[in-house]
Parts: structure tokens; C-alpha cells; sequence
DNA sequence: GAAATTTGACCATT
DNA sequence: AATGGTCAAATTTC
């Protein structure tokens, strides 16, 4: 087994938001079938897993930094109405901090998955978090977490580690 | 030329 | 009338 190559990237934080909205309290409200609407506070709004269109910006009023509106890309083909709006939050936070607020579950299937993320779930199977590099097919996935077990130990690392929520993902290429 | 974004108009709610 | 959400034509980007 031959390293041939190594790719570094910055993992976007909000994967995190994703997990503990998971795993603390609060989720279990923000994740029912009947919650109409639910917010993350991130540093990198636009990476969630899932593709979106912008169709519309206000100023909103009171309001430093403008909302911006998308919808899911698979609105018209599939009838996704998931929504999501994001706002930058007020303040001076650096990085700056968006607002994102979603509305509506996906009910389309990715075509064209990223990172293939997988963070969609029901309250009653645990979720399943994959990541591949892109244009790769499920079945070539590098890390899969699927029970409750494997998450909490993540959750665990991710909590002891310091609030700039960026994690460094080796992918790693080997050749057999 | 298709697809995504920009931007003022338009609409609904209060 | 003010506010926030959506539409859609024009524009930009790939």
C-alpha cells in the first residue's frame, strides 16, 4: 500500500452547527417532521450539502447586512421546496457570522453530491455523515459514521477543540 | 446557449 | 404605509 497523494482542506464549520444540532437539546425540536423553521449561526453559510439558488435579496429593516433568499437547485425538476435565507449577523464577529435559516426538508435527491453529506435524517435512525471527494460514488467513501456511538465520540472531539470550529480533513489517495 | 444571479416590481400581512 | 417574502426580466457567468 503506496501514499501517492495528500490533499489538505478546511472543513466548513457548519458541518459542526449540523452535528450539535444533533446532539444537544435544543435539536430534538429543531429536527421534528413538524418544525416548521430552524436556524444555525456559522461563519461559512453557503456549504451545507446541498445546492442552492439564490432568487431574491432585501434589506431588512433595522438591519446592518442585507437576507439573502435561495431555494433548493431541484426545485423545478424535483419539487424540493426547501428555502433557506441567510443573513450576516450584526457585530464585528471575525470571521463574520451568518444567520442561516432553513424552512422546508429536502425532498429531492443530490445529483451532483460534493462531499457527499449526508446529514438529513428522521429522529429515529441515527444519522449518517459520508464524505468522498467529488464525483465520487457513495460506495467510495473515506469515513462513515452511522451509529450513535461513532458520533458521540466525534462530537466529543469536536467539543474539546476551541470555538474556531475549522478541522483539517486529510484525504488521503492510496494506491492498493 | 444554458444556468445562476441581480434587482426592482409586485404581493401578502400587519 | 411599512415590512418581509417572491417573481421575473435583465444581466452575468460558465
Amino acid at each position: 500500500m503506496e501514499i501517492y497523494n495528500t490533499t489538505s482542506f478546511r472543513f466548513p464549520p457548519n458541518i459542526v452547527s449540523w452535528l450539535l444540532c444533533f446532539y444537544l437539546k435544543e435539536r430534538k425540536s429543531h429536527c421534528r417532521e413538524e418544525q416548521k423553521s430552524w436556524s444555525i449561526v456559522t461563519p461559512a453559510p453557503h456549504f451545507d450539502g446541498h445546492q442552492w439558488r439564490k432568487y431574491g435579496e432585501k434589506h431588512i429593516s433595522n438591519s446592518e447586512f442585507p437576507r439573502n433568499y435561495y431555494r433548493c437547485s431541484h426545485f423545478k425538476e424535483q419539487g424540493c421546496h426547501a428555502t433557506k435565507t441567510i443573513q450576516q449577523k450584526e457585530g464585528n464577529d471575525e470571521p463574520p457570522k451568518y444567520i442561516v435559516t432553513y424552512k422546508m426538508h429536502h425532498t429531492c435527491k443530490s445529483m451532483v453530491p460534493i462531499y457527499s453529506l449526508f446529514l438529513e435524517s428522521t429522529t429515529q435512525s441515527a444519522p449518517i455523515i459520508s464524505f468522498a471527494p467529488g464525483n465520487t460514488p457513495h460506495n467510495k467513501q473515506t469515513e462513515t459514521y452511522k451509529d450513535e456511538n461513532d458520533f458521540k465520540k466525534h462530537d466529543q472531539i469536536i467539543s474539546s477543540s476551541n470555538v474556531p470550529m475549522l478541522i483539517d480533513l486529510n484525504l488521503t489517495i492510496e494506491s492498493k
